[in-house]
RNA sequence: GCCCGGGUGGUGGAAUCGGUAGACACGCAGGACUUAAAAUCCUGUGGCUUCACGGCUGUGCGGGUUCAAGUCCCGCCCCGGGUACCA
């Protein structure tokens, strides 16, 4: 049968596309440019499953009608090639890591090709090729040169500081920095060159410094915070626990404001701009102290209005005063208690957060306004890490410390009214002051402006902003990594001379730590740089993911990161299409690198992704049949409810909507059903479907690669987008894909006769009622594109090609503009009929068709209104014009009338060739 | 707990700025073509009711605004995702 036959086209447009080269991108361009990007995949060795295109395919649609649209479109590939799994298989294997990267990727490749995107292959990017993390040691080390000067709002170079120092000191130097003691300029040239550096180290952005870290033994290695979910590893699931160590850290949150200002700037989804505000946590407030005899504590408020409602103050258990403040009949409880806390790990801490626990430290702190002693307590609900380490403790107004004293019977003081303090504290942001000397009667808000200028006047405290936002640590201790380009010198980092980049990963003899337990890198055979020791943690998994869309501008630049003049014809990414669970991970720090390489002037823009498309996921329908307990007995999925049952989960590739096939079945796994018996429903076994991440444990894996030697790459393509919103997730399920293929044959045979074996194409002009049917699919698909609504443009083409073969419209005025509407979908369909439609270049040139929208106006429609206006139409289309008849009468039905009685109209509303609001 | 989404036929899902609810597709039922099958085409398909024309009802629940509500407002219920002692 000479049809449709999509395995040959598929093939023979792909080996075309390779070999004309056909979607290469140009630096030098007068066209605009459009920069498409989509997330870069991880290669990991199962291959990719029917999910992972998802994405892809809306960016390559995207990609195609901007090219349609006569912009030069950058829409690369590449691969995110360090990372975890790699290197646990080389430790079970011996395998080198980077020769199962290898493998992997060439599979990858292999499968993207037959789906046939369009992307530019010759900028291909891996971030463990050393042209590559060459430049992300660069940046590392750019970053380490550099401090953050607050009062300009950027980060500046560390030379610039030290000369500042030099000329006055640092006490009127606005950075971020940790904690630094004051000194002059001439106290700092006093200073031994190791002090010097160990101060500057508090201020630069790439980092060493003794911090609490997230410490996973299982993978020996630390984490950053956003690798941990629950308490345990994101990758691997193991647990976490807090750990003091010596640890390379970014200084991302010195870029906290400006990192949640520019997310108004964005065009990304609300959900995934408010988990970034989340995580940055901004929140506004300030810092007050209590005197508690020769000590003071200063605590962090956002509700300075409830300071007469203090009852107590709580310290973290590792708080600095905790000891010094103890009483000596107190002593042995609080140091029990800090003894608990420090031993529990991070993860039954938060299992934990119910029971109320803590200890009375004996101490008393003087209120600030009354003087009244107030007792100090220790307890761990209170975090070191945030704000200053202590709390005033408002129980009445705050629940977390309402829990706390009815637990341990303290006093709980009503300041605000509005709630019932028997039942639970009040903590919203509403109400009277009242028992507040100088703050009753007061609003809230009023209040709380009002408290924090007596308290700055009396010198008490003053305004402050806090950030939940830490510290990126970023050293990890693991080999398959970009190796951190530092070097130690009497006990002081160095960073490695930038012509010696890159500092390439070392050979080593097994992956694993060393003996002594340090990381892997030290097993390397002289691992030093000119005598001295280099460093031994590598870079984090989302190093080279943090710049990677710039390196696609210029990928085989060894000068440079990327050319000025690439990255000023570039620019930032226009659309960035990815999951949404690189929220806070990939997407924060990639924004935060970019904000880092505008200020050294490396790039022209604040921000990397100016839109972003978050695709849903796309889930796994497993399959389950049922054994009969103690048998070799096998029922259909009806009948399980007479029989003590076991499910057992199937290939799903087996199966075709709940109907098993019972001989793919045995040879499956021969073992357990080769010689089963069956009991089946109608000669059919049903199976039946759940829901759940596609994994190879549920054997419910689907890859592209079948279904495009099964139905073909452009019915995949199409499938995908006609399954629903790009951005929810949704189970695969193959139901439904058949009448996508139908639709594609359809299209097919609008070309060919009955028979489908003549191409036929005629040069006769078209009807008005054919151009209503084209001119309403342009508008469809084009509007349907810059919205993101893929499956409602399939549905629109589904509905042209039904009603062109209504007409057996073959009409080279409607086909060919069709086809190239079609083109960004199914791309092969499209090239070969295009090429039969007597064209000697690819579609990928063709322009795309214009709207015109009178061919949407129907003569017969004429408009019955008596006013002279502005009517809304809306027909197929909706439709603005200022119309002005003579002749008219109103249709209106009873009800309308009525509402019109001596009104004359001013608008009218008409769906349709009905009048269904008139507006007086 | 808090923050985002969302709830529409047997199923996936359409419905623009409040304007014919259920587009399109799957499935199902019936029919045509065929020796037969596949493929293709046609008809029907929310529910109730009616021989039929038609009528009634219908977008998680309860109220409200409106000539008109899936859509807007108030109060609930349920589901999915994120996040968690951040003072």
């Amino acid at each position: 049968m000479a049809g449709y036959n999509f395995n040959e086209i598929e093939k023979n447009w792909q080996q075309y596309w390779a070999q004309k080269a056909t979607f290469k991108a140009d630096n030098n361009s007068t066209q605009p440019k459009y920069y498409v990007l989509d997330m870069f995949p991880y290669p990991s060795g199962a291959g990719l499953h029917v999910g992972h295109p998802l994405g892809y395919i809306a960016s390559d649609i995207v990609t195609r009608y901007k090219r349609h649209k006569g912009f030069n479109v950058l829409h690369p590939m590449g691969y995110d090639a360090f990372g975890l799994p790699a290197e646990q298989y080389a430790i079970q294997t011996g395998q080198h890591p980077a020769v199962t990267t290898e493998e992997n990727i060439g599979r990858y490749r292999e499968q993207l090709d037959k789906i046939g995107f369009s992307f530019d292959w010759s900028r291909e990017v891996r971030t463990s090729d050393e042209a590559y993390y060459k430049w992300t040691q660069w940046i590392f080390i750019q970053l380490f040169n550099s401090w953050f000067n607050k009062s300009t709002g950027k980060a500046s170079p560390i030379s610039e500081l030290i000369a500042l120092f030099e000329a006055s000191g640092n006490a009127s130097i606005d950075a971020a920095c940790d904690e630094t003691k004051i000194f002059t300029a001439e106290e700092w040239k006093t200073y031994s060159e190791q002090d010097q550096h160990k101060i500057l180290l508090n201020y630069r952005l790439a980092f060493l410094s003794e911090a609490m870290v997230n410490w996973c033994p299982e993978l020996g290695t630390v984490l950053a915070n956003d690798e941990v979910k629950d308490g345990v590893s994101e990758r691997g699931g193991y647990p976490v626990e807090r750990k003091l160590m010596t640890q390379w850290s970014l200084r991302i949150s010195a870029y906290s404001e400006r990192l949640l200002q520019g997310l108004d700037t964005l065009e990304w989804s609300d959900s995934i701009k408010e988990a970034q505000r989340n995580w940055i946590g901004k929140s506004e407030g300030t810092s007050l102290t209590f005197e508690a005899g020769d000590d003071s504590i200063e605590v962090f408020t956002t509700r300075p209005d409830t300071i007469f409602g203090v009852s107590f103050l709580t310290l973290a258990p590792e708080h600095e005063l905790v000891n010094k403040l103890t009483t000596p009949d107190r002593k042995a409880a609080v140091d029990a208690y800090v003894t608990m806390a420090k031993n529990r790990s991070e993860r039954e801490r938060m299992a934990d957060v119910k029971t109320i626990s803590g200890e009375f430290t004996g101490a008393y702190a003087k209120h600030p306004f009354t003087g009244t002693p107030i007792p100090i307590w220790i307890g761990d609900y209170v975090l070191a890490g945030y704000g200053t380490g202590a709390v005033m403790a408002v129980p009445g107004h705050d629940s977390r410390d309402y829990a706390f004293a009815k637990h341990f019977n303290l006093p709980i003081i009503e300041v605000v009214s509005g709630g019932d303090l028997s039942i639970e504290s009040y903590d919203a942001k509403e109400g009277v002051l009242v028992n507040s000397d100088f703050l009753n009667g007061l609003d809230v808000k009023s209040a709380i402006k009002t408290a924090i200028k007596k308290i700055e006047a009396e010198g008490l405290g003053k305004g402050k902003t806090n950030y939940r936002l830490r510290d990126a640590v970023f050293g990890r201790q693991r080999y398959w990594g970009e190796p951190i380009p530092m070097y130690s010198k009497d006990g002081i980092p160095y960073p490695v001379a930038e012509k010696d980049l890159p500092i390439a990963l070392p050979e080593i003899d097994k992956f694993l730590p060393t003996e002594t337990g340090e990381p892997p890198l030290a097993r390397a055979k002289d691992w030093t740089y000119n005598g001295y020791p280099l460093e031994t943690t590598t870079m984090p998994g989302w190093a080279g993911s943090s710049w990677y869309y710039l390196r696609y501008m210029d990928p085989h630049n060894d000068k440079e990161l990327a050319s000025e003049g690439a990255i000023n014809y570039w620019q930032q990414v226009d659309l960035y299409i990815g999951g949404s669970e690189h929220a806070v991970g990939h997407l924060l720090y990639s924004r935060f690198w970019c904000k880092f390489l505008n200020d050294i002037g490396k790039v022209p823009f604040d921000e990397p992704f100016k839109k972003l498309v978050n695709q849903g996921m796309i889930q796994g329908t497993s399959c389950l049949v049922y054994r009969v307990s103690n048998e070799k007995k096998i029922v259909s999925a009806g009948l399980k409810n007479q029989y003590d049952t076991t499910a057992i989960h199937i290939d799903v590739n087996i199966v075709n909507n709940t109907i098993v096939d019972i001989e793919k079945l045995k040879e499956w796994r021969p073992s357990e059903f080769a010689d089963a018996d069956y009991e089946l429903e109608d000669g059919k076994l049903i199976c039946d479907n759940e829901v759940g991440k596609m994994s190879k444990r549920w054997h419910n894996v689907v890859n592209p690669d079948t279904i495009c030697q099964q139905y073909g790459a452009d019915t995949l393509r199409l499938y995908e987008m006609f399954l629903g919103p790009l951005q929810d997730a949704k189970p695969w399920s193959t139901q439904g894909i058949e009448g996508v293929l139908r639709f594609l044959r359809k299209a097919w045979r609008l070309f060919h006769n009955n028979t489908e074996e003549n191409f036929q194409l005629s040069d006769e002009a078209a009807t008005k009622a054919e151009l209503k049917i084209l001119h309403r699919t342009i508008k469809k698909a084009t509007e349907d594109i810059d919205n993101f609504s893929f499956n409602t443009s399939v549905s629109a083409f589904m509905v042209c090609v039904n009603e062109l073969q209504e007409l057996k419209c073959n009409k080279r005025e409607i086909l060919e503009p069709f086809i190239v509407l079609l083109s960004p979908y199914a791309p092969h369909i499209a090239e070969e009929l295009w090429k039969l439609c007597g064209h000697q270049e690819s579609i990928a040139k063709a322009t795309w068709p214009v709207f015109n929208p009178e061919h949407l106006i129907e003569n017969e429609f004429n408009y019955p209104i008596s006013f002279n206006g502005k009517v809304r139409f809306n027909l197929n289309f909706a439709l603005d014009m200022d119309v002005k008849v003579v002749e008219q009468q109103v249709i209106a039905n009873e009800q309308t009338q009525k509402y019109l009685e001596g009104n004359a109209p001013k608008k009218v509303i008409v769906v349709k060739g009905r009048i269904v609001n008139i507006v007086v």
